[in-house]
DNA sequence: CTGTATCCATGATGATACTG
DNA sequence: CAGTATCATCATGGATACAG
């Protein structure tokens, strides 16, 4: 990731692999916790989760609120600034879901047109 | 890259490293060489270069003329779907610039509050 | 429950040399 | 000029075990 250039670095957060669907769960302004959110995405790694989480929490888009009992209670949220990354990146998400028929016709043409060597 | 999903690999192709810089520097209707395009872009490999124009010309967002002549001599333009999809990446990554002082003050109250155990 | 630490497989990226 | 081929390197992602 190139470091030399900020936004750049930012951009690649909220639409990295796993920053776009943590972003899309808590769109709708919920307060989910790990393992709710884990559920959720569907398949990805506790190690991804977190790093994840810390990440866009660093960048200032999810508020982290951990409750000191035992068993530990944490839930994630998204700040103002989360909600505004996260209505773009959905926007965008939405978007390619509604170009995709075009997409596949589109490569349906390109390998019509360019058969590999067989 | 999960292959499962379809929206979400074209997601990763607009918004990918080169991805991103591409669709912007064909934003304005130009129409570059792949040796212009590779300057204007700054540091990238030819591989990489090569690879992205690749993935977004078989996506449908990237047209790719080549005139048969010697030394050979091609240009890469948007067409008007990947003009739709470089206007909202361009979008998104001029509020990511725009949200970029928030983000990193918010990564200097993190760092603040989580202190790298030295 | 919510993580952290470790190791390992995979893929992305890059440098270089070469071809039509 | 515009790539392709190859190899080396590095980051990313995941499985597992374990800790607070």
């Amino acid at each position: 990731m190139d470091v030399s250039c900020p936004e750049r670095v930012i951009l690649e957060h909220v639409t990295s692999r796993w920053g776009v669907l943590v972003l899309c769960e808590l769109l709708d302004g919920a307060e989910l916790r790990f393992s709710a959110l884990r559920r959720a995405i569907g398949i990805v790694s506790e190690k991804m989760l977190t790093q994840t989480l810390r990440t866009l929490e660093r960048d200032g888009f999810v508020l982290r609120r951990a409750l000191p009992v035992i068993p530990p209670h944490v839930t994630y949220s998204l700040t103002p600034l989360g909600l505004e990354a996260a209505a773009r990146v959905h926007a965008l998400s939405v978007w390619t879901a509604d170009a995709a028929p075009a997409v596949l016709s589109a490569r349906t043409a390109y390998d019509a047109a360019h058969p590999s060597p067989s």
